[in-house]
DNA sequence: GAACGGGATGTGACCGTGCACACGGACGTG
DNA sequence: CACGTCCGTGTGCACGGTCACATCCCGTTC
């Protein structure tokens, strides 16, 4: 029934032989052309419901050149802040009548980004968002000619891409100068891996506050995002121990921070305090609860896709956009010494 | 440079032309045809080459109907466990030349599955995975005549699809076994919502262990996954208090739990135990470590993809099989009574 | 009443690729 | 040497849409 007897399945052609119509008719039905009589359009309408017609996604890709797909590129999907802004992508996306088609790298290997853009790109997908936002992937676009608009997270430095960009520097900036406030002056940061901007980005801001308030800094540590590095990290600076508090350039870091504080016999906050940015759902519900920066992935995927198919949400959007993160105290910094 | 004059991208009979052969000789390069001479090969890649030449996915798509592309309908992509499988998914698809449009679902929204799987089938897919093993997703997926292949993570239970199942009971008459071991005969079972298949399996599993084991069970609560969930479970079982442990169904869930146990005073694992499900990342930093069963979502992942585009991997692969999740013991769970 | 305009519809070409089939030549075979 | 076979390659069409243009019909205008 749902084939018109040749095997394959309904094409416009079949719609316009059963409806008495031209292919061109059925075609204007499709598109919404204005002027169809009414008696057209349904007649035209009922038989592609019989017929349980669907468009033909490649015939019309080949024909108009547009695949109405989106590519999105991302490192640590797996984690929770990039997972909520690709499902928040997919589905502002398809309001849009858009496919998203996913491609994952793996940070540390430096030859899937290629791979990953190539796959793209040979997808011919329309526009690209990238939330891997590593300094590297910008050089792999740059290097290989790949001139599909294309829109990023939280990156703010990059000139040539439009970036949505949560001001990571304000949010670190609050995060450290809640712990100056509470009275510390010695105070280390677990920053994220130095190829990545967000990391960057929140390691200036952490700097920058530190500076603004004359509290001297030590180097920051370079970390992976991880709770392991986070625990191991606090293994090692704990045989020193020159510090009352630690922020860290996200939650999974400042969970294992914890961690490896209490194994040594510590609290949290009383001997060491800890921040971490992004709030993650758990984050609430750490031992103790944790002071963090809650940034709105959600959001930020939604107005990712808007940015880049330029769709009417934000008024005027400009090349540019700013979201600020926000400081959500809970228990795991208190005043230094109490 | 990249195009032939004519202000498209360039196309097989572009490449032809100037190599000086017809375009199906260049469509047999690309696909690898056996009888083509050398010199020929050669010349025909080097003109590719120079303009850069990439093929037209729409059109090979249109003519072959084979859109070499697989969707991926999940619910809580941003949870670690479904986001991991995803990640895995897409790059063993990518392996095999295949592209992945993914389409979330909110858990919450029953109109959402119908939407989500609408804009799949529109879009052509040679296969579906399905990472959300609710009940009324396969309902849908029966009452909308989608006849594309699908494979389900998880699901033990349906006849109808090929499902590579986490024998999930297995896991949780382990983590269910380890407590009754360890001394506890009043056990709490706190479950994933009703509606999914996981969490039913999980919840089956525990009752049964109990039941080998006479161990008198009350009625299972069921959650939502969350950790705020497990939160305010706790602190609703805790004015009661009439139990020594509780296996949760998933990690966040236990998280949340011990956050309520230790507002009341209490300690884990000396006053109560708590046993989670799944092994996030984070699991071993939890305080205490959590005790929980460990299920490879990578593996099964890419076990899924071999499983429907038919990979050599996995030797035969059946319409069925099993992975055997695995107990990792940590620091919450405790003999009753210490 | 003829010329004109625009709404509603049809006709044919075209997008870039793969497939069926044809064709010429080299080679082996009786 | 005629014939069949296989290799390497070319020709034309099909896939299912959209686009440009043509056509028909009806109402309006001078």
């Amino acid at each position: 029934m749902s084939d018109a007897g040749n095997g394959r399945p309904p094409s416009i052609r079949d719609v316009a032989r059963l409806a008495g119509v031209s292919h061109q008719t059925v075609s204007r039905v499709l598109n919404d052309h204005p002027s169809i009589r009414d008696a057209t359009r349904e007649r035209v309408l009922q038989v592609m419901q019989e017929l349980q017609y669907t468009p033909n996604r490649a015939a019309r890709a080949l024909v108009t050149s547009r695949s109405q797909t989106i590519g999105v590129l991302s490192a640590s999907s797996t984690q929770y802040g990039p997972a909520s802004s690709i499902a928040a992508i997919e589905s502002a996306a398809r309001d849009q009548g858009y496919w998203v088609s996913a491609a994952n790298i793996d940070a540390s290997d430096p030859g899937s980004i290629a791979a990953a853009l190539a796959h793209l790109s040979a997808q011919s997908i329309e526009g690209l968002v990238i939330i891997a936002p590593q300094v590297r992937v910008f050089r792999a676009i740059a290097a290989m000619h790949i001139d599909v608009p294309y829109v990023t997270l939280q990156s703010t430095e990059l000139g040539e891409a439009r970036a949505l960009s949560v001001d990571q520097i304000a949010g670190a900036r609050a995060a450290t100068r809640h712990l100056i406030s509470l009275g510390h002056r010695s105070i280390y940061h677990i920053a994220g891996p130095q190829d990545w901007i967000e990391a960057e980005a929140r390691m200036r801001g952490f700097l920058e506050e530190m500076g603004a308030n004359d509290v001297p800094t030590t180097a920051p540590i370079l970390g992976d995002w991880t709770a392991d590095f986070g625990y191991y990290a606090g293994r090692e600076l704990l045989s020193v121990r020159d510090f009352t508090a630690i922020f860290a350039s996200n939650d999974q870091m400042a969970l294992g921070l914890m961690h490896a504080i209490r194994e040594e016999g510590l609290d949290v906050p009383r001997d060491i305090s800890v921040v971490g940015f992004d709030d993650i759902p758990e984050a609430a519900h750490f031992w103790p609860p944790l002071t963090t920066v809650r940034q709105d992935w959600t959001e930020l995927g939604r107005r990712c896709v808007a940015l880049l198919l330029g769709g009417a949400a934000g008024a005027s959007v400009g090349a540019r956009q700013t979201v600020v993160p926000e400081l959500i105290v809970r228990g795991s910094a208190a005043r230094v010494g109490l």
